[in-house]
DNA sequence: AGTATACCCCGGTTCCCCACTGGGGTTTGC
DNA sequence: GCAAACCCCAGTGGGGAACCGGGGTATACT
């Protein structure tokens, strides 16, 4: 999340090894917020999500541009224009975002040296460590997110009371 | 891995999610040397492994250092010198390893406005994803990358016939 | 005692990417 | 015609990754 001189939202953000980037954590707000809006049929604008969120609006602007060609999101340019979910909530997992967000790097190089045993064994091992993680992902959508905000936020208001 | 105009050792080092950094892989090949090396009781050498690893030698000095701090590895100054493993090969998890090469983040800001309970219910989401990576980690020690290593090279072996 | 070896420490470089920010064009609703 | 709101492109500053270099110190050997 955001480093510069600037509260940091999530302190578990950097950690070793499975680094949430501020990139991710941000679409998955935006998402969140349009999950939440979802039901309701109308978009919701940049500057709605990035005040909910605290999320710098240009910032968001490309995250969401990336989200919209990727189609996960579509959008209505014009006055009352905005964003919204392409899919119901529920048929979002959060591997289908962050892999969009994260990107994949290109495919192995041709001409590359081949690597040694070890370098074999311990692609291999990571190899099991990055499906691990993308199985967490693939768990969970979006509604998912979306019921356990609201679970929390019905607890926040009973201690309200 | 090295990405700076040459040859990178793995296609897999940078793809989605979870990255591999050349750390963490410079770090493993040295240490499943290590622990190839552990049986004979004598130092292995810096230019030994980097030979070996095409690991630039003076970037892995500044690994070993890190894992000599960290207990690790212990190494023996001045002519005939070199560095040996502290424990087993199969007292040594890879979650040992990567997690003293990546390092620890510091603690929350205590002065940090409060996330928003989208921001808290994403994190805990990371969490799982985290934790999940950790525990592959957590199974494999040296040993096994050191026995994966033996089986492969037996099969190039028995394919070399 | 001298010398070579090999680790130890500190500092530096280059490049890339992250996390932004800004300007202006285009579409849409009123 | 105008304001709202998305669209596209470019740029910035800082930090860190992936290195490299110089010189000090401990150790084994002759």
């Amino acid at each position: 999340m955001g480093n510069r001189g600037i509260l940091r939202l999530s302190p578990f953000s950097r950690t070793c090894i499975v680094d949430l980037s501020c990139k991710s954590e941000y679409a998955l707000l935006a998402l969140i917020e349009l999950s939440a809006h979802h039901a309701s049929g109308e978009p919701l604008q940049i500057r709605q999500i990035s005040a909910q969120q605290s999320i710098p609006d240009r910032y968001l602007e490309q995250l969401l541009a990336t989200l919209r060609r990727a189609g996960l999101v579509k959008s209505q340019r014009g006055a009352r224009g905005g964003y919204l979910l392409v899919r119901e909530p529920w048929k979002v997992s959060l591997y289908d975002v962050v892999s969009c967000i994260e990107g994949f790097e290109g495919q192995p190089d041709g001409d590359k040296s081949p690597a040694t045993s070890e370098a074999l064994v311990v692609q291999g091992v990571w190899g099991e460590v990055r499906q691990a993680a993308e199985a967490v992902l693939q768990r969970y959508t979006l509604q998912d997110l979306l019921d356990q905000r609201n679970a929390k936020q019905q607890i926040d208001i009973m201690y309200y009371i």
